[in-house]
DNA sequence: CACCCGATTATCT
DNA sequence: GATAATCGGGTGT
């Protein structure tokens, strides 16, 4: 399970959010470990109406103006924590990529039990179900996902073998039309939307 | 301080 | 398909 190296995030945040398909996410308990495989992805950039940096940054979303490679988790709806990467090149001064959805790898008894009576294929197939068959809130707010031990982003030492579908972004009302969503074509852990 | 509304999900018809 | 659940940031009084 190699490790991702911070400078990968430090480019272009769509192509990071393209190139996340695939990647690996590891929560680490007491109790064991999980690992799960990123299998959808958006993009949001501070020059982007529906990025929540676009209008300057606050409180609630400084993590996205912070250093690359750190985490963005933001309470949404009121109800479901959501978990971004934070990367960006030094053209935009804030941008982040939101993890979607991802496929249970290993551990998955463990988030059964964080995520209880749902079929597998329900347990992280939508951002807000992910971090809580993982038990991610915003105490991983600002959390270092490079050099980070209980949640950090692994290279996949398996050759996954997939095609990365493209299309516009899910469940937003402004910048509609920008095709900054990123999914492998195929797998079942993708949300609807 | 009141009001609006959102990068969602579960549950009902 | 429609809607409740639930809360905090942003805006305006």
């Amino acid at each position: 399970m190699n490790s991702i190296p911070r400078s990968f995030f430090q480019r272009n945040t769509i192509v990071v959010a393209q190139e996340l398909v695939g990647k690996l996410i590891v929560r680490q308990f007491p109790a064991g470990n999980c690992v799960v495989r990123i299998v959808e992805t958006e993009g949001y950039l501070s020059n982007d109406p529906a990025c929540h940096a676009a209008n300057g940054k606050t409180l609630r979303n400084q993590s996205l103006f912070g250093p690359v490679g750190h985490a963005y988790v933001y309470l949404s709806y009121g109800l479901h924590y959501c978990l971004n990467i934070v990367a960006r090149d030094d053209s935009v001064e804030a941008g982040g990529v939101l993890i979607r959805a991802v496929e249970p790898i290993m551990g998955i008894e463990l988030m059964h039990f964080y995520r209880p009576n749902v079929v597998e294929h329900n347990l992280t197939n939508g951002p807000g179900k992910l971090t809580k068959a993982l038990s991610i809130n915003r105490t991983f707010d600002g959390y270092d996902l490079v050099q980070g031990i209980d949640l950090k982003i692994a290279e996949d030492s398996l050759s996954y073998s997939h095609v990365t579908n493209t299309s516009s972004r899910i469940g937003i009302s402004k910048a509609v039309d920008q095709p900054w969503r990123f999914y492998s074509s195929g797998n079942r852990f993708v949300s609807r939307g």
